[in-house]
RNA sequence: GCCCCCAUCGUCUAGCGGCCUAGGACACCGGCCUUUCAAGCCGGCAGCACGGAUUCGAAUUCCGUUGGGGGCACCA
């Protein structure tokens, strides 16, 4: 329940696209100041832009909140007090607030043309060719000169008789400054000259998104308005509507933003940015959370493994930082070896087995997946890894003699040879097929020979594997092989060293 | 161009005037372990952008410079 006093946050996606880390991050954060200080998560669509929205993006932001666990305690899908939460089923809120701030003073109809407002840009933009490209050159905020703001009252009653289009702009102080407090980056001042005398209300009657945004902010009674660091410049225009409205203003918490490697704007270019493309990428939700808890917010200490429960515990504003952060595949990836090598086996197996399946001869059928998903879970940090480390149990590789001569283990091509062979026949004779027995064979065969494990188990991997690196030592691949299949290859093996040694 | 913001190892960061010869993590490089490689353990490399000021004392405060990011729509 909401009481006076209750924090509440929202997550306010536009449905265009599907789930930017960023957006994700944001909601994280909105999440866990809701959740640590006792308060609630509300979700809200925000989607007034009708040209941007993208067939299926609600559905991905669902379908995203729940596979990363922030449950959201009202929303469109399961409802609440301060409904609707889908910003187009609110649209009719917003035009008498507009007109509210017409009579107060704080707004007027400004009924230029979209040529007008462009031919104001136009010489501007001229005058400063390969510029910046500015809109401010115009000598006005924003490019608009503020044309309608004192025309009269009868010009107005005209032109609204005509039946001209109009919208509703925000009526800027002119002089003085705008000051508002952030809980991230402290007192932020503005000169309200700077300040354009922005729309608030669309001539097709709907609300531009700074307008509804601060509407459904104060009506769904939210306490902390938490979002990028790209809003802080149009948050003084904010702050007066909330006075305009004499709305007390929420807590202002402004993220710093999530740059790709080269410092730009993260995208596509970087990799993979949306959430889901991350998963399908063989990054754990649970993972891809933790990491991106740690971008841009510190705990204090020097611990980093934390749950989403842990998170809620231990999560405080003020250990947001202020400068930009990088966002780091390779960090990333530690994160999901991390979580990987936590997972129980046979969660790890379980989702391990699409990838295997997918690269295994027969789909896997028959092997020990069990026993190779063992030898996998240590090794793999990111899960497209994994075709390419079990391809050769579906295909023995070309591969030269060579790989047969390792300094470390002491052994060469005619010494492989020689164990191969011992190898096989020692191995021909095996009893029943399983890791404890391959392990007392290949090592007793060592013993007995007066070699190194190494020595014997070197070339035997290589022979069953063609791989110099391998998931798993021989015991595990041959296990995995089964027997006709590791025989087979032991004997091809030896009989490639043979004919190379021209014996 | 104008406005706002930011600035500690390559990257994520701790630090909130003395505990800092700046700590942790990723990455990288060594070593140990070992039937390969990983994992694990041990060790190494590497940073307070610059210049002033305040102070007995500055990574920490102030000013400036430089660099970077963001904003400047009838988009959100």
């Amino acid at each position: 329940m909401t009481t006076e006093s209750t924090v509440r946050t929202r997550f306010a996606p536009s449905p265009t696209g599907f789930m930017h880390v960023g957006n994700l991050r944001t909601a994280l954060y909105e999440y866990l100041i809701a959740r640590s200080l006792g308060g609630r998560f509300l979700l809200r669509i925000e989607d007034t832009d009708r040209e941007r929205l993208v067939d299926g993006a609600v559905e991905a932001v669902y379908r995203t909140l729940e596979r990363v666990g922030f449950r959201h305690d009202e929303g469109p899908d399961v409802g609440g007090d301060y409904g609707p939460y889908v910003q187009s089923e609110r649209l009719h809120l917003y035009r008498p607030f507009a007109e509210q701030l017409v009579t107060t003073g704080h707004a007027y109809r400004c009924f230029c043309t979209k040529e007008r407002l462009e031919s104001l840009r136009a010489p501007a933009a001229a005058e400063d060719e390969g510029g910046a490209g500015g809109s401010s050159v115009s000598g006005f905020p924003g490019g608009y000169d503020r044309h309608c703001r004192e025309l009269s009252e009868a010009e107005v009653r005209r032109l609204l008789d005509a039946g001209a289009p109009f919208v509703i702009r925000q009526k800027m102080p002119l002089a003085g400054s705008t000051v508002f407090e952030d809980a991230v980056y402290g007192s932020i001042s503005v000169a309200n000259e700077e300040l354009e005398d922005q729309v608030l209300l669309k001539s097709d009657g709907f609300p531009t998104y700074n307008f509804a945004n601060v509407v459904d902010d104060h009506l769904m009674a939210v306490t902390h308005v938490v979002r990028g660091s790209e809003y802080l410049s149009s948050t003084p225009k904010y702050q007066l509507l909330y006075e305009a409205f004499d709305w007390k203003p929420p807590v202002y918490v402004h993220l710093p933003v999530v740059n790709g490697a080269d410092g730009k704007k993260l995208s596509k270019r970087h990799g993979a940015v949306s959430f889901e493309a991350l998963v399908d990428e063989g990054y754990l939700p649970e993972a891809i959370v933790n990491y991106i808890a740690l971008l841009g917010w510190s705990p204090g200490g020097t611990r980093e493994l934390f749950t989403l429960d842990e998170l809620c515990e231990v999560f405080r504003i003020d250990g947001i930082g202020r400068s930009p952060a990088v966002f780091d595949y390779d960090r990333l990836r530690w994160f999901n070896g991390e979580y990987l090598r936590k997972m129980a086996p046979e969660a790890f197996l379980a989702v391990a087995a699409p990838w295997l399946a997918d690269a295994l001869p027969g789909g896997g059928a028959g092997l020990d997946l069990g026993r190779l998903a063992g030898a996998l879970q240590p090794r793999v940090t990111q899960m497209t890894q994994i075709p390419g480390l079990v391809s050769f149990f579906r295909e023995l590789p070309e591969y030269g003699i060579g790989l047969y001569s390792n300094e470390k283990m002491k052994t060469d091509p005619a010494l492989a040879a020689e164990m191969l062979g011992k190898a096989e026949q020692e191995l021909a004779g095996l009893g029943e097929w399983t890791h404890d027995a391959l392990h007392a064979a290949l090592t007793g065969l060592a013993q007995r020979e007066g070699r190194k494990n190494g020595q014997v188990m070197w070339p035997v991997r290589i022979a069953a594997s063609g791989t110099e690196v391998t998931p798993g030592g021989a015991i595990e691949i041959l296990s995995v092989l089964g027997r006709d299949e590791s025989l087979r290859r032991i004997a091809a093996g030896r009989r490639k060293l043979q004919e190379a040694l021209g014996r």
